[in-house]
DNA sequence: TATGAATGAGCTTTCATTCAT
DNA sequence: GATGAATGAAAGCTCATTCAT
């Protein structure tokens, strides 16, 4: 929770948050052993428990490490009052979509800590809570500031709004594949598929909000 | 319909798969051990691998004894013509949000298993892939249905649509208790919880393809 | 703290505590690996944390298993009112010697174990002041009984005097082979030096115990 | 006396024993590991390896440092001839009792470093059997000076007379605890509990010598 | 001299599975 | 069919030590 001042990581650990983040987004937290972890980032096994004293603590560090870019990106933005309500929303879309493929792998990595269970690390559900809440904050404060101006809608849900803008999301994250066979795009590289993917859901989030915001067709 | 074609898994099979399916749902396939699922289901160690061959099998056999489940729901339903289209595609979305909340174990279990990943069990993707175009075909007929009729808009991507549907309801499986948390609901049962939810989500889903579907207000 | 009505341990958990005592004695817990144990026991690695759960538990089995041994022998004798008290001493006396050269290993555990230390295993600190307790008790009514028929002194300090009861036999146990060696008696063996010194010592405490607590010379 | 023959250990090097020595005396030698030292001291990590070569020449550095004390003690007050020799026994006797509490945490480890063993330190094994043949020779001389002068009995058995002398006082070093909670005396700090420990077993241990020694009572 | 980084071997324990009955 | 025992492999982690600076 405190601010770190200095870059925080070294070289080698970031080699293996980096490694570790890939194969934790690939196979699952519990379907990767340190031992994978340790080959895929070119160090010694007890590196890990050196750098970071755990496997569960080498989780939160990648939290602790991509979160950041969580914080920082969205807020400036939104301040500017010369920027129309709808505008806004549209920039803060595209934002939200673009981070998700820039950094698609610890996207998956939350998607997985958020499915609802008992025993899950509770610092990691706390970080994940908070960036959910300042998110939504922000959100909440671009509607009210168009709802005031009349051009959206009275009435509307934030937080289902939110179910639908992050599930539309993660399900494009989660199911790309599922998507490239059921549209017959298996010719695709994966780079041209995530280019086309990323090109598709920015329209189709932003024609999604416009419709459940406004009154415009 | 009602009669099972093979004599399907006796009761202490399905007490194996009833276990399995709870922990796998809120632990994670790697993160349930077959002795827990054992535990848990009252049987001895070794019946699950003798009565499924492997842990992996037996969530096939999960997947294999669910997915029935899925399929004989959803298209009885669709093919009565004096339904409009509009009212079917409300059926739908009812019954697809239902069957969410009623099995919302296997639902999380295969919302990991859907999360890309090169060594995920063949088996399982080729069922969910099979789902998913069943469900896809049939939506594409009811809105084309409703194209023709000149109800619904032109021009309606339905595989982004699907991950918009799917996404705001696998969003709201996995996330339910920061939904509870963010909107100060820990007050409530998770009983209470889950009926206002469906509730909320049965509503904005509606809400949500009318807009998208349709060009009224 | 239950009594077993059972045998409780097979024949190859036997095996395993017989072969942990011996390591245990000789090298220290935290000196002997589970591995050390498994290989001394001739059984695979992973059946010591079947069978006992753990390393530590392991321990305590052992404890368990033996501690019996200690309760059960002592009292029987003394409740004979015929027996003069110092033969009473004397019989008791034979009885402690005598116990711990057939069981040296396990007393050499437990002198081990005895040693001021603050993270000891609570499970069998307890068995050890309960056994200590039991002995001090016994010896107590043998000295009173003495003392009332005037046989024995008065203003015999008992916790002292055990100090003395043990610490000579155990020292005697633990270092025979310093004994061996000042003594020139590098030509015996192990057998023929040990049943030399628990000739040697039988007489010796008792002698020591003569000159404690009577008069007489 | 007051000239170290040798430089011997800087302070940094001294520190490190006497973390050393706390840790190996409570835990152990197996027990303890380099890192804990390394902490306790306040130095690094490296630092252990680099001084001492390992961790077990760093116990011998701790037998190499504390067994002079042992040596140069003793010897001084037994060759003045004035002295009688019950007198000298008792002088004797108190010394070694006071160096066991002074130094209780290095006993406790040589305690633990004579329990049999075929792979002990041999360095240490010798330290041990070098030391026991003076202090043995020592009290042998007293003692025949004793009985020249017709005050000591004849026929004393002196191996086992030690046996006695250092296993009551090993046995009140190592199992204090147990003496606190069978008498009851669980409100004494520990400072308090070894002033009147100390203090009985400085009279019980020349109580018990008179008794062995002489014929009067 | 002093140290943070690094290493390979080893630790205890648990895993999914199979064997013998 | 049903089960307690057994197994080899692998898990996460810590160890004492050494390296590079």
């Amino acid at each position: 929770m405190e601010e770190k001042p200095l870059p925080a990581y070294t070289e080698k650990q970031q080699q293996i948050i980096s490694a570790a983040e890939r194969l934790f987004a690939s196979k699952g937290f519990d379907g990767t052993s340190v031992r994978e972890i340790a080959q895929e980032a070119g160090v010694n096994l007890a590196m890990i428990s050196y750098y970071f004293g755990s496997k569960e603590k080498l989780l939160e560090a990648i939290f602790d490490e991509r979160i950041i870019y969580f914080r920082t990106e969205l807020e400036s933005v939104i301040n500017d009052p010369k920027i129309e309500p709808l505008k806004k929303v549209y920039q803060l879309l595209d934002k939200l979509v673009d981070r998700n493929f820039e950094r698609s792998c610890f996207h998956r990595i939350m998607i997985r800590e958020q499915i609802d269970s008992p025993n899950k690390n509770e610092f990691i559900q706390k970080m994940i809570l908070e960036s959910k809440k300042r998110t939504q904050e922000l959100v909440k404060k671009i509607i009210h500031e168009g709802q005031e101006k009349g051009v959206f809608k009275k009435n509307i849900d934030i937080s289902l709004m939110m179910m639908t803008l992050f599930g539309t999301i993660n399900q494009m994250t989660t199911t790309q594949h599922f998507y490239q066979e059921i549209n017959g795009l298996q010719h695709l590289t994966t780079e041209e598929l995530q280019t086309r993917l990323k090109k598709k859901l920015r329209i189709h989030i932003k024609t999604l909000f416009k419709a459940i915001l406004t009154n415009e067709n």
